[in-house]
DNA sequence: AGCACGCCGACT
DNA sequence: GTCGGCGTGCTC
């Protein structure tokens, strides 16, 4: 007898379930299996066999989903990995890799026993409930929730099965998505068989299916149903005659939906590369093996052309027989992206993205398992596509944070995914960015990855220059009594583009809900008198509150600094942006981009072209005017205000602030004309504000890596932020309290004097969806292997290496 | 996710 | 005492 260890699809289930398998079936490593859990049948996925089982009387398996394997064993160690590193349940692990529409639940289902009406006890509750499940067919437990909220959807159900009313059967729900397929019709018989029919056909005054007849005895292949009746304008009843006259064969054949059918691609030619492309591309090309795995750090400003050096690596791992997947942070807001490669490569590029329909996703999915593409297109998903032969991973603007899962188990960054994976499979990965991540950089610099560099801008007209960057002084506007979000010279700059009919973006710092109180004389900042970290309003309790230990103070009236009593509740939305331009502005035409305006992936294109075919004059947006936007007649850029993020709490607000300022500078005068950038900011003498405006990344880089080093931050330390929701604030704020003991104790205990415990204290988000969150985050100490070690009561949600944290 | 088990308050 | 509601832990 066989055993497997099988990761099954339970949540909260960190480890695997030994089962027997049975002579009679052929099932391995990689095998996607149903097994018996507990009273229910689920999904699991083989990960190894032994002849001698884990436990004393293990179940039988009860059959394979899929004949063949659906993992290999590489994904099944990278898997491994991926559970290991970011504590989370191995089937989670191996989900990522599994085919879209992979996944199917049970439903349960009740239907009526005996139709007893009236029966005195029960109570008006139970009455309701027989009555929305009926007397005829089954109703969904799903539906009954839906209806009167879960728990007492259940409880009553429970009741009313005790009493043997009703009953209650699990079934398989469908798969969620099926090969598409088309019809087809085929000749039977030879073709001098079939003219014969024709003219019979005629004689017997059935013109229509003597025409399909001779239609089908030109061709040599079967033809599609609707291109024949297309073709003959005939209807569906004239094939099916002929189909029962057994002159033609009516087939479903299997047809792709391809997400790139919609693409006109021109196969386009390699450009001549600039000098400073062909530098980069040699160094890479001389160090291609150099490395375990080899890790380049494609190092270029906006514009210097890292996308034709990413294109060149991936014909070079093409042209050696293997494959490459490359990672961008947002497909929606990179279409041109996909062009670009798609037309680079005819026919060979796949892309995969939640944005596709499911069956999109599988066709896609299947043609890259088949072996039909050689190059994958998406977002962090995409790392997971079933590539055979892996050669080459790249990630494209490898410092954006859209990289790191946040909001489901497993909590991984694909970056780090990515060098695990190229390390099992011998593959190179390419970073690329104009502003690295200093985790990134650091590795670089410190020679764990090739550091290669894009030194000059290229623009279809030639070089251009990087844009001039002025840092304006926003206290400075307030003395002299300017009191409006647009300073003096600013405004002045406007007037001076719209004049020249050049186009201008405003952009807005606007992140989350996070709102800070400033003071609009002196600039000063509400911080934790604890922490330092700035406060938070909660409009709700009309509280600032620190996020980090949990002190919360009344919204004072006046500036403890400057007694001054114009508070500033900051956080300005782009439609305060947007009025105040058409007051000064009342004749230029504005476009709003944010998340509020644009809803789907289409709208973004549309807003970007009407904005390129020069439709408005000014554009007011949030981040996402940083990402994608081109637009070669820009020449004025103007951030309203560059603090929003410096006072992020959190320990990377410098960093991102830095990008996001170099992003949107890169966005200026890309064209023939100069640009020209404004920086509002209350704080001018900020180093990443400094840097920014140089266009300094090293100088930057310089100041902010002794930072981290001091305060032991990354890449000098790691942390770790456990949070626990539960609907009852004091059980929630109790575990919490609990565990944050327990950890202590630990430390104490395995001697761990490094590591450092933060909080218990309310999460930043302290309350989501009727259930409060409090969170504990651990730094150093080894603490994963601590956690994998221990079950936490379920409601604990684990993130290592965590977006933003103190 | 579902089921068993154990704890606590309302009622026989 | 006992029944049932609710919270917690386990499922190979």
């Amino acid at each position: 007898m066989t055993y497997a260890e099988v990761a099954v699809n339970s949540p909260g289930s960190r480890s695997t379930f030994c089962y027997a398998i049975p002579s009679t079936l052929e099932v391995g490593v990689g095998h996607a299996v149903w097994v018996p859990f507990g009273s229910r049948v689920v999904q699991g996925i083989v990960v190894d066999t032994s002849d001698e089982p884990s436990v004393e009387a293990p179940r039988e398996i009860l059959g394979p989903i899929a004949e063949q394997p659906l993992l290999s064993p590489a994904q099944i160690r990278l898997a491994r990995w991926i559970s290991q590193r970011y504590v989370s349940p191995l089937f989670d692990a191996v989900a990522l890799m599994l085919p879209p529409g992979f996944e199917r639940k049970l439903t349960t289902r009740f239907q009526r026993v005996v139709s007893e009406e009236g029966l005195p006890s029960l109570t008006p509750e139970q009455r309701h409930l027989l009555h929305l499940i009926g007397d005829k067919g089954k109703t969904r437990l799903r539906e009954l929730e839906k209806r009167l909220g879960a728990g007492k959807a259940r409880r009553i159900a429970d009741q009313l099965l005790r009493y043997r009313l009703i009953a209650k059967s699990e079934e398989l729900e469908g798969p969620k998505v099926r090969p598409k397929t088309v019809p087809y019709v085929r000749l039977l018989g030879s073709k001098d068989e079939a003219q014969n029919e024709v003219m019979r056909l005629e004689r017997s005054r059935a013109r229509r299916q003597a025409e399909v007849l001779r239609f089908l005895s030109h061709r040599s292949e079967p033809v599609p149903v609707s291109e024949v009746r297309r073709h003959l304008k005939c209807s569906s009843a004239v094939i099916t005659a002929l189909a029962e006259r057994h002159l033609v064969a009516v087939e479903q054949v299997r047809v792709k939906r391809d997400p790139l059918s919609g693409l006109s691609l021109a196969p386009a030619q390699v450009p001549v590369p600039s000098s400073s492309q062909l530098a980069a591309w040699q160094l890479l090309d001389d160090n291609w093996d150099r490395g375990s795995p080899p890790v380049f750090l494609l190092f270029g400003v906006t514009g210097s052309g890292k996308t034709e050096i990413y294109l060149r690596a991936l014909a070079r791992v093409v042209a050696s027989g293997r494959r490459g997947i490359c990672l961008v942070p947002e497909i929606a807001l990179t279409p041109q992206t996909v062009e670009r490669f798609a037309s680079r490569f005819p026919g060979r590029v796949a892309v995969l993205h939640s944005g596709l329909s499911l069956g999109e996703q599988l066709d896609e999915w299947e043609s890259i398992a088949g072996g039909d593409c050689d190059v994958v297109i998406g977002p962090r998903g995409a790392l997971f596509a079933p590539l055979p032969e892996l050669g080459l991973i790249i990630m494209d603007e490898e410092h954006e944070w859209t990289y790191k899962q946040e909001d489901q188990s497993p909590r991984y960054h694909a970056r780090d995914v990515a060098i695990e994976l190229a390390r099992l499979g011998g593959a190179v990965v390419i970073l690329g960015s104009a502003t690295p991540d200093i985790e990134t950089f650091h590795k670089a610099w410190s020679g764990g990855y090739h550091l290669v560099e894009l030194k000059e801008r290229v623009s279809s007209g030639g070089y251009s220059p990087l844009p001039e960057v002025h840092v304006l002084d926003a206290r400075e506007e307030l003395k002299a009594g300017n009191r409006g979000l647009l300073s003096r010279q600013l405004l002045a700059a406007m007037k001076e583009a719209l004049g020249r009919r050049e186009q201008i973006i405003l952009f807005l710092n606007r992140r989350g809900t996070a709102t800070f109180v400033q003071c609009r004389s002196c600039g000063f900042i509400f911080r934790c008198p604890r922490c330092s970290v700035a406060l938070t309003y909660h409009s709700v309790e009309q509280r600032l509150a620190c996020h980090r230990c949990h002190y919360a103070t009344p919204v004072p009236e006046s500036c403890p600094e400057c007694s001054g009593r114009s508070l500033k509740f900051l956080g300005v939305g782009t439609q305060r942006v947007e009025e105040e331009v058409r007051r000064f502005f009342p004749r230029a035409r504005l476009l709003r981009w944010d998340s509020d305006v644009s809803g789907t992936r289409h709208a973004h294109e549309r807003l970007m072209a009407d904005f390129r075919d020069c439709k408005a004059d000014i554009l007011i947006g949030t981040q996402m005017i940083a990402k994608g936007l081109d637009v070669p007649q820009v020449t004025l850029a103007g951030i309203v205000n560059a603090d929003t993020g410096l006072n992020f709490p959190d320990f990377r607000a410098g960093e991102r602030t830095f990008q996001l300022l170099c992003q949107v500078a890169g966005r200026a005068g890309r064209g023939l004309k100069s640009g020209t950038v404004f920086i509002q900011t209350y704080c001018p003498d900020h180093y990443a504000i400094r840097a920014a405006a140089k266009h300094d990344y090293r100088g930057f880089y310089a100041q902010e890596i002794e930072y981290r080093r001091r305060y032991a931050y990354p890449p000098f330390g790691r942390f770790i932020r456990l949070v626990y929701s539960h609907p009852n604030e004091g059980l929630c704020r109790r575990e919490a309290e609990r565990l944050s003991a327990f950890i202590l104790k630990e430390k104490e205990e395995r001697g761990l004097p490094d590591l450092r415990l933060i909080g218990p204290a309310p999460a930043f988000a302290a309350r989501v969806r009727g259930r409060y969150r409090w969170q504990l985050v651990v730094g150093d100490g080894d603490i994963a292997e601590l956690l994998s070690e221990l079950t936490l009561p379920q409601g604990w949600i684990v993130d290592v290496d965590p977006v933003g944290v103190t």
